[in-house]
RNA sequence: GGGGCUGUAGCUCAGUUGGUUAGAGUGCCGGUCUGUCACACCGGAGGUCGCGGGUUCGAGUCCCGUCAGCCCCGCCA
């Protein structure tokens, strides 16, 4: 309301509400800046046009206190403007005003400077509804409601049906912790908040919700990043009778759409590319495709070298990979050194690199370099030559490191600022200790070219599935499900499940399979993280409302904390102390 | 579970090699001021140096532990 007047509404009076954020007293005529959702506007106080009264109020106002006024909408003197204001030709020139509330002094600002620094992270949590006043947060807050509007909109469109799912549910083995809630009525028995509505969605293709849309809120109990909060929302999708195309198709347009309302660009068809080829191109399942920057694969080129890491690691089976810096020579030895490093932090041993100089090689690798070999290389003087040998379940994660740090060390220009891309069919399982998982969920459609091979290689068969990847962002996460409850049964089997443990976990998800469950697919979208990627936002926390620490405490209001002894009693449950420490607070204490 | 960074006035920060009474800006309180917009000027109040222990004649500063926040690994789609 306030931030949006302009000089056409001078001449008219107007009855404004909002917060004082800046007072500017000049003796006999004062200024405060009035502040509301909308925005600033500058109010004028002076004995010629303000109530006597009001004017006495008015000079002893405080920051963030809540008032109205009414007053008549002036264009302000030519050389009293300001242009950094949207609301800077005009003021408002306060005839009447009124304290509706009064207000302590703020624990942290919300007025900033144009040199102050946000106060620290904790006290910004602490005391939330005041960092919430801030404008940028009142826009962040504003885009997401607009994106979560667009969705619903885009979906209703298309026919799909918003259907809530329960939040008290049943644990799942797999995947993350689960959140669990204790039963009152059933002494020893737990619920479980949903780490996604995986199943219910499955569930309802088979009730005959042939298109089935939910903004969905999840939990998920384990350790915090800046892009993980322990509660999230996704746009969960999942419709019947598609094939994987139709939902891409569909997200495609989805994105377009909250793209035009973030003021992001997103041209669909966006670029697809296999999970082998991201791997073997970029090292990395999510690539930031706004560098070009690719890896490259030298085996052929470089086993011939008279190097025992090169030579043990061909003749183990790996390969030789690497990343050719045109100019990258001018990277200083503890720059390179650097890159290095951060190949080291993603489990390489290390990186082997030359650099190709005037008088021929420098560094690590250059020794066993021929001239032979830098010409097959396609190095020319200046380039640097980053490699490392081995398993790709080794190198990839180092090289998609080494790729990164290369691209900041040489600041290399961007190809684009929104790099959208699908990766594609990624392998079904994958093996730990001896021990199988699945990549994504239990669920995924095995991709039918590979479902023969199930039963004796299961690693190399590949699901259809997709991520949805956003400047190296994974956006969303998704895939044709399992609707043959045979096949359900097998895959369950292959990840080591005996027949009652399938029928006591999954049993109701067999049944309702059973039943005709027609083919459906789906995705989930993270969309905490789509408008945090949107906003360029440094944290999930900028574009949540009340967030969690990375502690997965709430620093506002205080959760969690203990209970009483009556509600755990009620609970049938029993808190076992950590023992070694003193003077531990007694678990709660019966209300006197 | 592990690694790193941070913690000094309401807020943002400085604080030397361990040395007297811990500073600045801003905010707050009081005063002057009619065109400011980081208003200006004068004066004032404001400190459990996160917490606990240790070393030392002496600790904001060094050591150990601990708590909190942030970033990362593990974990997690």
């Amino acid at each position: 309301m306030v931030g949006g007047l302009r000089r056409e509404h001078a001449g008219s009076t107007q009855a404004l509400t909002g917060w004082v954020h800046r007072r500017r007293d000049l003796g006999g005529l004062l200024f405060v800046d009035l502040r509301d959702g909308s925005g600033l506007v500058q109010v004028s106080f002076g004995p010629d046009w303000t109530d006597a009264e009001a004017l006495e109020t008015a000079h002893r106002l405080g920051a963030e206190e809540v008032i109205r006024i009414s007053g008549e909408v002036i264009l302000r003197p030519e050389e009293a403007r300001n242009p950094d204001l949207a609301t800077g030709d005009i003021e408002v020139q306060a005839r009447s005003l009124e304290r509706l509330n009064r207000a302590t002094t703020p624990a942290i600002p919300v007025y900033r400077g144009p040199e102050d620094e946000l106060p620290a992270e904790e006290l910004r949590l602490r005391h939330r509804h005041l960092d919430l006043r801030r404008t940028p947060l009142q826009e962040n807050m504003a885009l997401r409601h607009r994106l979560i509007l667009a969705t619903r909109n885009y979906f209703d469109d298309l026919g799909f049906l918003e259907v809530e799912t329960p939040v008290l549910t049943k644990p799942t083995p797999e995947g993350a912790r689960d959140y669990l809630v204790p039963s009152r009525v059933h002494p020893g028995e737990f619920y479980a908040l949903p780490q996604s509505p995986q199943i219910y969605k499955q569930i309802l293709m088979t009730a005959g919700f042939d298109r089935y849309m939910q903004i969905a809120r999840c939990f998920r109990d384990e350790d915090l990043r800046a892009d993980r909060q322990p509660e999230f929302t996704q746009i969960d999708v999942e419709a019947a009778f598609v094939g994987a195309d139709d939902v891409l198709e569909w997200i495609e347009g989805l994105m377009e759409t909250l793209a035009r309302v973030a003021g992001v660009e997103a041209e669909p068809p966006f670029q697809r590319m296999s999970w082998a080829q991201a791997m073997d191109r970029y090292g990395s399942d999510r690539p930031d495709l706004r560098w070009a920057l690719k890896l490259d694969d030298w085996t052929e080129v470089l086993r011939t070298a008279d190097s025992n890491i090169l030579r043990g690691a061909v003749a183990e089976g790996g390969r030789i990979r690497g990343i050719r810096l045109d100019g990258g020579a001018s990277l200083s030895r503890r720059q390179v050194e650097a890159i290095e490093e951060e190949a080291k932090a993603a489990g390489a041993p290390g990186l082997l690199w030359a650099k190709r100089t005037a008088d021929g090689g420098s560094g690590p690798l250059s020794r066993w370099l021929e001239e032979g070999h830098w010409g097959a290389l396609e190095a020319r003087e200046g380039d640097l030559l980053l490699v490392a040998a081995g398993p790709d379940r080794v190198t990839s994660p180092a090289l998609a490191a080494t790729r990164r740090a290369a691209i900041q060390a040489l600041e290399l220009p961007r190809v684009t600022d929104h790099a959208w891309l699908w990766v594609l069919d990624f392998p079904l399982f994958e093996e730990e200790d001896g021990v199988m998982f699945p990549n994504h969920h239990p669920f995924v459609l095995p991709h039918p070219d590979d479902a023969d091979r199930l039963a004796e290689d299961p690693l190399s068969v590949r699901g259809v599935a997709y991520d949805l990847v956003y400047n190296g962002s994974e956006l969303g996460s998704g895939s044709l499900r399992i609707h043959d409850p045979e096949l359900q049964r097998g895959v369950l089997e292959l990840l080591g499940m005996g027949p009652d443990e399938i029928d006591g976990k999954f049993g109701f998800l067999l049944e309702a399979l059973a039943s005709g469950a027609p083919p459906h697919g789906g995705i989930a979208l993270g969309m905490d993280r789509i408008v945090k990627d949107f906003l360029g936002a440094a944290s999930l926390r900028d574009v949540i409302a009340f967030p969690k620490t990375t502690a997965a405490r709430a620093l506002f209001e205080g959760a969690p904390s203990p209970v009483l002894q009556k509600e755990l009693a009620d609970l049938h449950l029993e808190v076992r102390r950590r023992s070694g420490r003193g003077a531990e607070e007694p678990q709660g204490n019966e209300p006197t």
